[in-house]
DNA sequence: GTATAAATCCAAAGCGCTTTGAAGGTTTTT
DNA sequence: AAAAACCTTCAAAGCGCTTTGGATTTATAC
């Protein structure tokens, strides 16, 4: 069903049936009713590709994932990202579009999905420090929104979590209990957040005059398999840390599981505050926390992220909105005392 | 920089321009080179909409996702499932189209998405038995190919795991180690993969001649908690089961870290045998599994899938076809002996 | 040298929609 | 009753591409 067999169905023009289905006013409401009863008998939907051409404007937001290579994986965020993005995207009749690409031509590949008329706007995940990809973007005139941010450049739209301040808190919270060696065990330092993360952990460390342990940071690709191995490295050093920061539970649940292994006790022996995503699969407990935790939830990130880039696209030129989370300090029973050294 | 404007530049008519960039036949070197050479130096990029309204073919694959909701959550196997895929989707120029829907109106996403004209083709994932998408599916002559199957109906494509099978070797295994009581924690069981693991499950105990006890068999949302809750719920029973089979690695995170709490041991105590998905960010065990399990890579059938639609789209009418994956059973720690009885 | 075939190229139509500019029909005003 | 104003509708152009059918040029055969 297309608008000239809808057109010749109701015998009114096609032009009437756009405008009635569109709601333009130069209607009637006699021939709207016709038509919108017309196109719901018919299940008539107007062609994307044929709006969109017309139009302009595609409906579509770009996402451009790397695709699964032996150093990249498919972020385990990003379905709960997007189910947020999603819950605004819905109701303005935007769709998705994902593209997946090598991480080393993402730049490119931005840059043909405007040149290809793809997309309306893009959001853009995992900035690294002084990211190529948003100058391009910039360049482009393409509207969009960083998930996170990149230092190097402020002009832009972004959603991002107070990481720094996060892992200060995090850090002051170990302190206060007592602990002296608190390892730290973050994403890729090539990721901006993993870089602020770090810098509070340093920073809190500085605050409170505590020397910083540079064999007791590491920083990967957050499996769990690197929380374990990372984890069981520490506690066989011969001074192991009584504490360690997790950039996420998914390296947490490895950590906790290295810590089991050798037979200690996690908020006892061993205390472990980790950043939640708040990932709907792995809530970190409903009613009392498992982790003691900075919290901030990636659904509502992609919410917020969605609502800014739908508002972008609507109107241009307008100032850089730029939104910084606070995230939340939960105390579970993975933290207590540093033990007492004998 | 559109096909009038690279036509201009070249001198050539947008005819010749078109059928030199597709590579079509009738077209002299020269030439062919020549707007070649134009192209890669403004950086064409045929507009897609535009492509898609004159051939027909939209190069979309659409995925209609649940939207997050209390009872519905982002399925966690999505980025691994859909990065396998776009191996396959790149190297044909395809993207991915996705749409969030509420579960209860699906089916009328898939119907709009055909009359709109956004796909090319459907991948169509968590499938119910007697699965109403898939009749639909069929009725609109769309491409799709079912990632897991729904009993009911035979006739389309789909890539599945062998999930009976893997669930009776799973159970078998633990019979054969002297196991007596197996609880069973699964998927929630209106999805068809966790009906055909609860048979397998069912099927081995006939085989074997064991009671089963529906009290220790549960199904719900695979989250951590729901692994936690259940395994705290039957090592508290006066006559608890010696061992479970849980059907995602999720749930045994949840599930090692009940038994930690009671201070019992993995393997020892109590054994556990997984559906390991083979999640790129939880690896189990690269040298050494962790959990004894079922496993079956979700990228690999994120490929499979893939390849057979765009198969599909190319050829549409051809016969089913119909992968079943054999999980392969790895024997990791979680598993020994059953204890004795004192 | 002309006739035939092959190789290149192009103008124009069409994909399904939106939107401009104009026309036909009603109603209101003078 | 004619003029002005508005309301409602429509034909046609245009979005950027592919593709048909035809035209023009070049090569091959007679």
């Amino acid at each position: 069903m297309n608008l000239k067999e809808l057109s010749k169905i109701t015998g009114v023009s096609q032009t009437t049936v756009s405008r009635a289905l569109n709601g333009y006013p130069e209607v009637s409401e006699k021939t709207r009713a016709l038509v919108n009863a017309a196109a719901k008998q018919y299940n008539y939907q107007p062609n994307t590709k044929a709006q969109a051409l017309a139009t302009g404007k595609s409906k579509m937001i770009g996402y451009v994932l790397p695709k699964a290579s032996q150093n990249e994986m498919p972020n385990p965020i990003f379905g709960d990202f997007i189910a947020g993005a999603a819950q605004t995207y819905g109701k303005q009749g935007y769709d998705t579009n994902i593209t997946l690409t090598d991480s080393d031509t993402q730049a490119e590949t931005y840059r043909d999905l405007y040149a290809k008329g793809s997309v309306d706007g893009i959001i853009m995940q995992a900035p690294k420090e002084n990211d190529e990809r948003i100058s391009i973007l910039k360049k482009l005139g393409l509207p969009f929104v960083v998930h996170g941010r990149s230092t190097g450049s402020n002009d832009y739209h972004f959603v991002d979590v107070n990481n720094t301040h996060a892992f200060v808190r995090a850090t002051n919270f170990l302190v206060d209990l007592g602990h002296q060696r608190i390892a730290l065990i973050n994403g890729n330092e090539n990721l901006d957040f993993a870089i602020r993360r770090k810098h509070g952990y340093l920073q809190a460390h500085e605050d409170r005059g505590l020397n910083v342990d540079t064999t007791i940071m590491f920083s990967s690709e957050m499996t769990e398999e690197f929380g374990y191995h990372t984890m069981t490295k520490l506690l066989t050093m011969k001074s192991p840390p009584t504490a360690a920061l997790l950039s996420s539970y998914i390296m947490a649940i490895g950590a906790r599981r290295a810590i089991g292994e050798k037979g200690l006790r996690i908020g006892k022996d061993f205390s472990i505050v980790i950043h939640d995503d708040a990932l709907s699969y792995l809530p970190n407990g409903s009613t009392h926390p498992i982790f003691t935790a900075t919290r901030s939830s990636v659904g509502e990130a992609g919410r917020l992220c969605a609502e800014i880039l739908l508002d972008a696209i609507q109107k241009p030129e307008q100032q850089p909105r730029q939104i910084i989370l606070e995230a939340e300090l939960v105390v579970g029973s993975s933290t207590g005392p540093a033990p007492q050294h004998d």
